[in-house]
This record gives C-alpha cells, sequence and structure tokens, in this order.
DNA sequence: ATAGCCATGTAACCAGTTACATGATTGA
DNA sequence: TCAATCATGTAACTGGTTACATGGCTAT
C-alpha cells in the first residue's frame, strides 16, 4: 500500500503528472521507495477512481496530453490517517548473504568478486548521497529547518550505505586471510 | 530467483522436507530471506519439474505422507552456477522512511510512537541475534572454523539492527528537541 | 477443552518487473 | 544520425501474501 502513500505524499508537496512523479521518484523519495513509470500511472488511475486524486488533461501539440494530477481533500486526509498507521520493518531479503552463508572455500574467489562489486556498488551510492548531504549544507538555517525532516531520510541513506561496506570490506578481509572473527561485533 | 537458491542450499547441507525447510528457514538463512510454507511448496514443485531435486515419499500413519526432499546432481550444478553469477544489492523500499519524509509538525506525536516502536523491534531482533552470537563464541575453535560463513551473515544483522537502533535514536531526540544536525552523518 | 505441533496443499490476490508500443522535439 | 527527453500507456509474467482446507497427536 505504501506506493500510494508515497504518491500521495509528493502531489501533496506538489501537483504534477505521472512524468513528473517518476522524476520526482528517481530523487529523493527513491532512495528508500523505488517506482517505475509504469507501476506510477496504474497507482495513479487507482487513486482516481478512489477520489483520492484528480487530475485536469493539458491539451499538448506533437506530444500526449499532460494529465496533471493533484491530491484531494479525502487524499489528504487518506494520507494523513496512514501517517498514524502502524507499518512493520520491511522485511530483509539479500541473495548476497545467502551466497556467502553457502560458499565453500571453492566459491571464494568468485565470492571475492561479488564482494568487490557490491563495495562499488555501495560506495557509489555513498558518494552520491553525500553529495546531497553537501548541498543541504550549504543552505540557509532556515532552509535547513525547513527541510530537516527529508535529510534525516538521507542520513539514514548515508549510515546504511557505510555499514555494507565496512561490513563488506571486514568480510572481504577475513575470506582472503581464512581467519576468524575474535571478538562479537 | 534466489527463493529456489536458497532451497537448493538448505537440502544441500542436508535433505528434508517442505515442513523441515519452513522449519529451518525460520533460523538460520532467515534472517535474510523469508519464505512461507506456501512458497516453500510450491517451489519444490516446480525445482522437482526442473529436476534440481528430486523425493521419496515416506508414508506415515494418521499424518500426510512426508515427503523426503534431495538436491540431484543437476541441482549442485545449478547451485554453483549461482553462486558464480551477479546480484543486484536488493532495492530499499522502507515505509517509515516516508513518513519521517513527509511529516509536518503535527505528525510529530504519532511519528515519535511509531519510531518507539520500530527501535523496540530492532532491539528485539539485536537481542535474538547476540543470543545465537553467544552460542558462537561457546563452540570450539574447529567448530567456530567450520561455521566460519554463517556466522559472517549474523554479524551483518548484528551490524544492521544497531545502526537502525541508533540512527533512530538520533532521529528521536532531533525531532523531540526540534533541533537540526549540525555536521554531516 | 484448547493450543500447538506435525504435514500437506490450493486459490485468490497484490505488488513489482520486463517487454512492448507510439511519436514528436532537441542537442551532440 | 543517434541518443535523450518528453509523455503516455498495455500486457504478460514473477514473486510473495493472505485466506482457506484437512486432520491426527501431544501436552497443559
Amino acid at each position: 500500500m505504501s506506493l500510494k502513500h508515497a504518491i500521495l505524499v509528493l502531489l501533496d508537496r506538489e501537483p504534477g503528472s505521472g512524468y513528473d512523479l517518476t522524476q520526482r521518484f528517481s530523487l529523493g523519495i527513491g532512495h528508500f521507495w523505488q517506482a517505475s513509470h509504469q507501476q506510477i500511472y496504474q497507482q495513479l488511475k487507482k487513486l482516481d477512481a478512489e477520489k483520492l486524486v484528480r487530475f485536469k488533461t493539458l491539451p499538448q501539440e506533437g506530444k500526449p496530453d499532460r494529465k496533471l494530477y493533484d491530491i484531494t481533500a479525502s487524499g489528504r486526509k487518506a494520507l494523513e490517517q496512514w501517517l498514524h498507521s502502524a507499518e512493520k520493518p520491511p522485511v530483509v531479503r539479500d541473495a548476497l548473504l545467502i551466497k556467502i552463508f553457502a560458499a565453500s572455500e571453492a566459491d571464494y574467489p568468485a565470492l571475492i568478486v561479488e564482494i568487490d562489486r557490491h563495495i562499488s556498488l555501495h560506495q557509489a551510492a555513498l558518494r552520491n548521497h553525500q553529495g546531497i548531504e553537501a548541498e543541504f549544507f550549504k543552505l540557509s538555517r532556515e532552509q535547513r529547518q525547513k527541510h530537516r525532516l527529508p535529510y534525516l531520510t538521507l542520513r539514514r541513506g548515508i549510515r546504511y550505505e557505510r555499514e555494507w561496506i565496512e561490513w563488506l570490506k571486514e568480510t572481504r578481509t577475513l575470506l582472503t586471510s581464512d581467519r576468524l572473527p575474535d571478538e562479537p561485533a
């Protein structure tokens, strides 16, 4: 159900077309909720059927008509209710961990390659997050105060990536040295 | 595709019925790959059709027959191939972060309740992981060496939960004090 | 009695991914 | 000329969840 609410959140900040939303999902909110344009168009259709959003059709020349979506009063209500509801932490499903769990000595070289690949991916994500963080710290105090909550979620992303990198590096070292951790994590 | 391979991993260690696998999924491997009995039975059926597993039916009195599954040679091959393949890190989809991203001052009290709930959940998970870790450290050196890789994945779980708790506490403090982080994460 | 374990499964549904489709405009 | 951006969508499929179904045994 959260995709619907993520869309409502975005429309609550500013009306937009399905296309606009797709762009916005690739920015801020996309760090912790991803959505493809196909999904977004479908959900907008459903949200419209439920009267949580409405749209105006803006005709354009040489392009498909732009449908400008906006949140309705009952959409705002649904959003607020959702904000007060309880959600479970998402279940973890991580293939890399199965691989590491299952590997035997013969698989180590392949595992190291895979670990290195993941380290690069997480480092790239971390750099990206830190770039955004640097922008945030260039803002005035009032602006920072205003964007406080989105920034807090960015901090989470930064810590998450950092934690992955540390663990991956530690694990890599232990695998290549054939050593064993000598104390609890 | 990873559920299939997770099942192959478990059957490779030891043959078992769908029921047995369900139990095992709630232990070790379940920390990073969850599966319900419904899913497992379906996947076993498919794996059997693909000849990656086979089974013997063990008749029982007063209970449905037990189907004891075992990995086949081609199952082992598929598993090894998978271990050498590349996987993407899983995409993050976290409703709590959308809530925090989207909240306005009026929502703070509800948000704090939700944050506290999540802190407890992560603390419970952490304690659980640490209990298993304590068992691990009671083992002999040889035994620890043998279960090294599963232990490394457990360490990841421990760090993951710890990181969540820290971030949630920090965020809680910032929300209640209405303050703003003064330096990068 | 009642809950929990043992042991299997089907069916409907929901969410997300991949593939396919169209077509004009703009910049390298 | 080729790729990217704008702008919309449908359809098939895969993976996972929830609900439903059966039924004996054991321990409190």
